[in-house]
Formats: C-alpha cells, sequence, structure tokens
DNA sequence: CCTGATTCCTACTAAATAAGTCGGGTTATC
DNA sequence: GATAACCCGACTTATTTAGTAGGAATCAGG
C-alpha cells in the first residue's frame, strides 16, 4: 500500500472538507491546516473538482466543497481519481501463475475496505470495523 | 498493492526454484521459463543470495537453489529483500489522523497474508484460504 | 592446464514518475 | 477597481525504475 504524496494530501484535503460545517473552504486554509504545499494542492484540488467530487467557487468567499454528503464518499472514489485506474499484471509464466490470485485477492481486499470507509468516517473519527 | 517488476520477477524466480526438484538452476533456465531479461535476472539473483534467501554454485552444472525449504520461505521474506523496509508515513495532522489507522491495517492485512504464503503453496499451486 | 559454462560485481544509461514551482489569467465581492 | 480567491498549462528537479555493459572469478571435464 503506498500511496504517493499526492494522494495522501487528496485524501486529506477531502477529509478536511468533510470536517468543514457548510460553506466554501478556502484552498488557504486547507493548505495550513493539512501542511500541504499551497501551489501543489491547487493543483491537486482542480484534479478532484474536474472528476465532479468537489466544487468551487471564485472570488471572496470562495472555496471549495464536497459535490456529495461525506456520507457518499469512500476513499477508494478519491484515490481512483488521483492515481487513475491501474492496469492489469501481464500474466505470470508457468508455476508462477498463481501468484495472480495472490496480488488479485490482496487488491480485492483492499479496495473492498476502502471502498467502505467514507470521509464522513474519517472526519468523525469512528472507523468501521477494520479487520475484515 | 504495486509491486515493481524487479519484486514481481524475483517472487516469480523464487517460485521457479521452489518448483525445481534438486540440484541448482542456472539463470539461464529461470530466464527462459519466466521470460525475465537475463541481465537483469542475474541482479535480482545477486540480491537475493546477499541476503540469504538463495545459495549459488558457479561453473558447469553450476546454478540457483533456495537455501531453506520453500515450506519455510514466504512471500513476504522475498519482498522485503527486494523492496526494503517502507519507511513510516509522517503524521497525518488534525481531522485527517484517522486515516493513519486505516493505512495501518491495510499494511497489517497484507503483511499477514503475504507472511502466511510460502513459495510451496504457490510452486504447488494449492493456497491457503486467501479471504481473512 | 585449457575450454566452456556459469556466477559475480560495479557501473552506467534512458525513460518514467514524483513532487512541486511558476507565471499569469479569470471570476466574484465590496 | 482593489482584493480575494480559484483556474490552468508548462516547467523544473530529483528519484526511481528497468534494464544493459563489460568483464572478472570459479568450476568441471577432458
Amino acid at each position: 500500500m503506498r500511496l504517493s504524496a499526492r494522494t495522501q494530501y487528496a485524501l486529506r484535503a477531502a477529509v478536511e472538507l468533510a470536517a468543514a460545517p457548510g460553506g466554501p473552504v478556502p484552498a488557504e486554509r486547507i493548505s495550513v491546516a493539512q501542511r500541504i504545499p499551497r501551489r501543489f494542492l491547487d493543483n491537486i484540488l482542480l484534479q478532484l473538482r474536474r472528476a465532479g467530487l468537489i466544487h468551487s467557487q471564485r472570488g471572496p468567499d470562495g472555496g471549495y466543497w464536497l459535490a456529495r454528503p461525506a456520507t457518499e464518499i469512500s476513499l477508494a472514489d478519491i484515490i481512483l481519481v488521483i492515481e487513475g485506474v491501474a492496469q492489469e499484471n501481464e500474466r505470470f509464466p508457468g508455476v508462477s501463475e498463481p501468484l495472480e490470485k495472490v496480488l488479485g485477492a490482496l487488491r480485492e481486499h483492499q479496495d473492498s475496505l476502502l471502498s467502505e470507509i467514507t470521509l464522513a468516517h474519517v472526519a468523525a473519527g469512528s472507523l468501521p470495523n477494520l479487520s475484515r
């Protein structure tokens, strides 16, 4: 489970939005709260917006907010947007073929866990049972 | 679960050794069976040997073999040697802190699964129950 | 003791990815 | 029109990845 800095920042920014009351949150505030380099953050938020996960508003009192309720955005949603869809492994020849099943199982477990946990869970600090 | 080509090759090579009867297996045979670029494979096998996972013998009829029974080398053993030990994430500030627990749980599940599966399992094609 | 098969070892390179940075444009409010 | 914010593409620098190159050392058989 290696997440790039970019992906981690995206998750953290999204959680920050989930934790904010109602209105637009300016990037500057996220940057400070989560210690994310400002210009880099802009970049990431832009990507999240283009993917439709968040909305934005320019001008004074502008900022970003979640496009859907925090209970309906999973960590997997964010990660998918940032990392893109992973391309398949090529086949493993001969005796090493069963390795494919192992890696597949790993990936599935990961996906299922990350799809279950929402921004609301994280922001509230009340995670569902993690041991499955 | 992103495994570099190098790591995947290492796993495949190790499985190939686990599947071989007794004596030394020359790198050339592994290279062909697993479609791994020859010089690159040399390099990887060297690393596995230095880590003590395999032994080698030079000269005609030389080659590589496992240093321990295949039942006692886990996939995690191989991966650890190739990837090295992952350094910790820095802390997640404020509301994003619970993310640490999520990522930790993910990593633990992975480690436990990969530590349970041995080269013998893979080579025999009889994997233990993967859904835990 | 020579030949060929094989491993051993360091160093190098080209391409991709990661982690940001930069410069300025656009939109909204007061 | 000043100010606060987002918008956007391009650029830069460092690291990692995926190998390749060149040759030295070792060993068995004849």
